[in-house]
RNA sequence: GGAGGGAUGGCCGAGCGGUCUAAGGCGCACGCCUGGAGAGCGUGUUGGGGGCAACUCCUCGCGGGUUCGAAUCCCGCUCCCUCCGCCA
């Protein structure tokens, strides 16, 4: 959702943010639907003055007894061309909503074009890749021995689904919980336990619809399953009016995401790498403007403590401007090493959604010093993707016979259990 | 799932066809008072639009309707509460 007073004001900037997405230009039908609807409004405006004043001088000719008739038989006249006019002014006002929900935030300033991945700027490297003395094996095979069925998975809930059993279910849920407590405990982050299942409206405010409906999966009651944590976390503050004090609000939550991912068919189809399913600690964050580009820097870092504490190496990513999703104004990517496949690949992804999801879903703030509620700007970043840290935690500590050592912060999670053995 | 009751400004709450430009209270802001703070007193305080402006329109959960005129009456929807049923 874009700020049609910005439009105005300069619809050259609002088409040049669309070019850097690789869209075309829009403001000119906007300003046109735009300017149409003002027309209307004002002279629909004279004819409602007129009609609360007739009706005003009718009250009072009751009232003292007067003759009345004349004065109906003008407000008469009105009445069908002002419901005319509300009616005209309805669709204006709905077609242009649709107009500016449609569009994708726009960029910061300091995201580097780009028309696709292979634009975006590594920003940092952080911990070195083990060298390994043999041939480290992908996840899929050393999870085999260790209690990863995909084939049993197959069986109940068809492709792109996992069964973890034993150790790694364990390994799972203590990945989860050391994720957790480090957001809640040392990062200040407020634990919710939130819905899976969400209505339209909510996923409206996130962006997720009414564009990307075919990303997700759709229940027979007309709820949508959660494609991330982001959509009931960020959905929190929808329709509300904070005090400034109260900012940042910092949530985080683990749930089970949902993504039915139509467009990825044929893509890391070995292994739970994509999967239809999977739990994810999400982190978000409810700011004033003047802080957001502060806290994302903050909030990425916090997604990286967990990589560090697990002493896994990874990168920094800052997203191109084609890469960028639709809600985000900038996006870090952290990329995990997985020395069983031999690349970077993304476990987190923190964006700035500055004022765009927050005007979708009316979410607003009075500020200290006085004036009008502003509205808020909203982040979202994984802390982390739990199946793909469980992923990198198996790939970057394999042992030669197929065991795997578990890094020093999982162990308190795991019993004391410092090293994964397989099971044949 | 069934039957009732409800939704009013940042919060609580009155209001049941025109005087609602929404009582009253709380909170908040500013001022007076005070050595300072508190109490007290006073003033202000829903939100969103249009218009160069004067000014004006919309906004009482959401959407329709009735009426010259709707917070108030009618219909639909959403959510909340109570009871019943079902249920981990």
């Amino acid at each position: 959702m874009h700020d049609l007073r910005w439009l105005r004001d300069d619809p050259g900037a609002f088409d040049r943010a669309l070019a850097r997405r690789g869209l075309p230009p829009a403001a000119a039908s906007i300003l046109a639907v735009d300017s149409e609807r003002r027309a209307l409004e004002t002279t629909l405006q004279e004819r409602q003055a007129e009609r609360n004043r007739l009706s005003r001088e009718i009250g009072e000719a009751k009232r003292t007894g007067a003759d009345a008739s004349a004065l109906l038989a003008r407000v008469a006249e009105l009445k069908d061309e002002v419901k005319a006019g509300e009616e005209r002014l309805r669709e204006l006002q709905a077609r242009l909503e649709s107009l500016l929900a449609s569009h994708p935030n726009r960029l910061a300033d300091d995201v580097p074009d780009g028309p696709d991945a292979s634009a975006n700027r590594v920003v940092r490297v952080v911990g070195t890749p083990r060298r390994f003395a043999f041939e480290p094996k992908p996840h899929e095979v050393l999870g085999a021995r260790l209690g990863m069925s995909l084939e049993r998975a197959a069986k109940l809930s068809g492709a792109r689904f996992v069964v973890l059993s034993g150790q790694l279910a364990r390994l799972e849920r203590a990945l989860a919980a050391f994720m957790l407590d480090l957001q809640t405990k040392e990062h200040g982050y407020r634990e919710v336990s939130v819905p899976l299942l969400v209505r339209d409206e909510a996923l409206f405010g996130t962006g997720q619809l009414p564009k990307f409906a075919e990303d997700l999966f759709r229940v027979s009651s007309g709820h949508w399953l959660i494609p991330t944590a982001e959509v009931p976390l960020t959905n929190l503050v929808a329709g509300e009016i904070l005090a400034e004090a109260d900012l940042p609000l910092r949530f985080t939550a683990c749930t089970p995401c949902f993504r039915s991912e139509a467009g990825a068919a044929g893509k890391d189809t070995k292994g739970m790498l994509r999967q239809h399913q999977f739990w994810k600690v999400e982190l978000v964050s409810v700011t004033t403007p003047e802080t957001s580009a502060a806290e994302h820097e903050r909030m990425t870092k916090c997604a990286e403590e967990c990589l560090k504490r697990l002493e896994l190496p990874y990168r920094v990513v800052l997203l191109c401007s084609g890469d960028t999703g639709f809600a985000s104004a900038k996006t870090y990517d952290l990329e995990v090493w997985l020395p069983g496949q031999g690349v970077y690949r993304e476990i987190s992804s923190c964006s700035n959604c500055t004022d765009f999801q927050a005007r979708r879903m009316q979410a607003r703030y009075r500020p200290a010093a006085g004036g009008s509620p502003r509205f808020v700007h909203t982040l979202n970043g994984s802390g982390l993707a739990v199946g793909r840290t469980l992923i990198a935690v198996l790939e970057n500590f394999q042992e030669e016979d197929g065991s795997v050592r578990l890094p020093g912060a999982l162990v308190p999670y795991m019993d004391g259990v410092d090293r994964l053995e397989p099971e044949d």
